[in-house]
DNA sequence: TGTGTGACGGGCG
DNA sequence: TCGCCCGCCACAC
């Protein structure tokens, strides 16, 4: 069918996140292969940092912690840009995580 | 072809 | 409560 790589499939989902949410990889995965290990989502996020138009500080851990920060060129641009679209971080940690979760399943 | 890696998640002590 | 360990599957070498 498609060669599209597991990659592609979750830069996709990745652009579809609105401004000033964010999204777990634990969600990604669930809603591309359901019971995709989140690790998978991880490297794809990983390699999304090296593609342009890839929203990656949106997407952190199931707690809401930025552990892509370290991923950036500074561990304070993401949070920068995220409190600049309105997510409030505290710590490298998204507050109320709940309330901007975004979830692809849900919404798509 | 096989082994190792990896921006995670959940469970147990 | 905090911290450590195991499992997961796709991609690169």
């Amino acid at each position: 069918m498609e060669k599209t790589s597991f990659f592609q499939d979750v830069w996709d989902v990745a652009r579809l996140i609105p401004k000033g949410r964010a999204t777990s990889y634990g969600a990604i995965a669930r809603y591309l292969g359901g019971k995709m290990s989140a690790r998978m989502v991880g490297w794809a996020m990983a390699a999304a940092s090296t593609q342009k138009g890839i929203p990656a500080w949106r997407v952190v851990n199931s707690v809401g912690v930025l552990t892509a920060s370290a991923r950036f060129e500074t561990p304070t641009k993401m949070q920068e840009l995220l409190e600049k679209e309105g997510v409030v971080v505290k710590d490298n940690k998204i507050v109320d995580f709940k309330e901007k979760f975004w979830d692809p399943g849900a919404e798509l």
